[in-house]
DNA sequence: GATAATGTTTAACCACGCTTAAACATTTAG
DNA sequence: CTAAATGTTTAAGCGTGGTTAAACATTATC
């Protein structure tokens, strides 16, 4: 078989993806706010999809994934992220525009093409936010966990490894801040007043961020630990 | 302004653009013949590139660009030619197979993008096939003229520059014969009989070729004056 | 357990780009 | 110059993926 779906139906099968992933399964209303579509065209999307065996639907209740459902998925999502590598490692974009682009690249291409961009890429683990990338079978090979950078405590060390929030405005905010993928900070200080950290990088340079940034950003805690990778 | 058309819009630009070089201006049968669509679909979408000031159209006559539907043509060409290449050159795909991943790549991206993509190509001059890629002003650079492989006489020598047809059977058919882009060979016999040739490659190994494969393969005749490039 | 609030589905309709079949213009031939 | 052949356009209709508005289930509340 090894078929897959218009761009579309793609993208509903990625929002339901995402949404069984974070609620166990998607509801009617809350893919309708992902794709900013109305109820009613999910609903009757839902059904086609259901037709197509890519998606379990329970009435009133939500939608799940079937195996292929979830292998295009998945497909889809490794070839957006490899194309965000891309477009950010090979055509210098910032990482906070691919995504648009990527939106569209992620419908083309079958299994073949995506292999040797991936090869070509040099198999990449991650996308420049931080997102795993699956690997040719579709498998998350070993998402080394990161954590929440509002999990840190006073005077641990961390590397910025992503975020969970990929919009352009928050990622324009970050590289306001010097906050970019794969630097090193500590932890000075942490405010309970308004919820804000200071932070500093390896040039002892103090970089405060607020509560909403650093709930967004994730950050592998365990620097010490490992590194001979970078520092 | 700087727009662009749906995916639609932009193949029926490309396709009058090369109607309009072959024959002045594109008829509505031909453009249909090309596209694979109906004639009635042909029909109907010349209105709206009409309305879009893209093409002008005189009923039962044909149709021609407008300024602004050149541009849109040629940006789109550029966009097909820079993918083949990225296609062939960096995912290693062989030159018959790229056309069609092309035909969907060219419809994403704006100016800047397809900029990026050239430089990082290394600005080539011609797609995998030898058809000269506009720069970004649209200009077809001076695209050094070609001859046609049975134009040439006994003895001359060449080099391999490109095709006048670029369909799978025809490109698989030079692999197999190892008739390659750039490659040099020397014309050795002609034979009036069938219209077919021998040439010889730099190791001297004979190639024979038929009348058809002579009369679509475009080549540099002008090899000795200019030796400093490749031999 | 009836009722209000919420969520889902259906119905009618739209735009796009295509189809077939019929009507219409324009050439070409007799 | 008329008739036939050819080419073009219109008309009606289809599939996809949307919309709004109304009908319908399902929760939550009293």
């Amino acid at each position: 078989m090894k078929s897959s779906g218009s761009t579309s139906q793609e993208n509903y099968l990625k929002a339901i993806y995402k949404l069984q992933l974070e609620h166990g399964l998607a509801s009617n209303q809350a893919i309708s706010e992902r794709l900013s579509a109305t109820p009613a065209a999910v609903s009757s999307m839902l059904r086609k999809l259901t037709d197509l065996d890519w998606v379990k639907h329970t009435a009133y209740q939500g939608a799940i994934l079937t195996e292929e459902g979830q292998r295009i998925a998945v497909a889809t999502i490794r070839k957006h992220r490899l194309w965000e590598v891309f477009l950010v490692d090979k055509l210098n974009f910032k990482w906070d525009v691919v995504h648009e682009w990527a939106e569209e690249l992620e419908h083309i291409g079958n299994e073949d093409f995506t292999n040797r961009l991936d090869a070509f890429l040099g198999c990449p683990a991650m996308d420049p936010h931080g997102d795993p990338i699956p690997d040719a079978n579709g498998e998350w090979s070993s998402t080394g966990r990161f954590v929440r950078a509002d999990d840190l405590t006073i005077g641990q060390a961390f590397r910025m490894r992503g975020v969970t929030n990929s919009g352009s405005d928050f990622l324009r905010h970050l590289d306001a801040l010097n906050i970019e993928l794969g630097k090193r900070f500590e932890v000075v200080e942490h405010f309970p007043f308004d919820g804000s950290w200071e932070w500093k990088d390896e040039q002892e340079l103090i970089c405060r961020v607020s509560r909403e940034v650093a709930a967004q950003v994730l950050v592998d805690g365990d620097v010490d630990a490992k590194e001979n990778e970078n520092g």
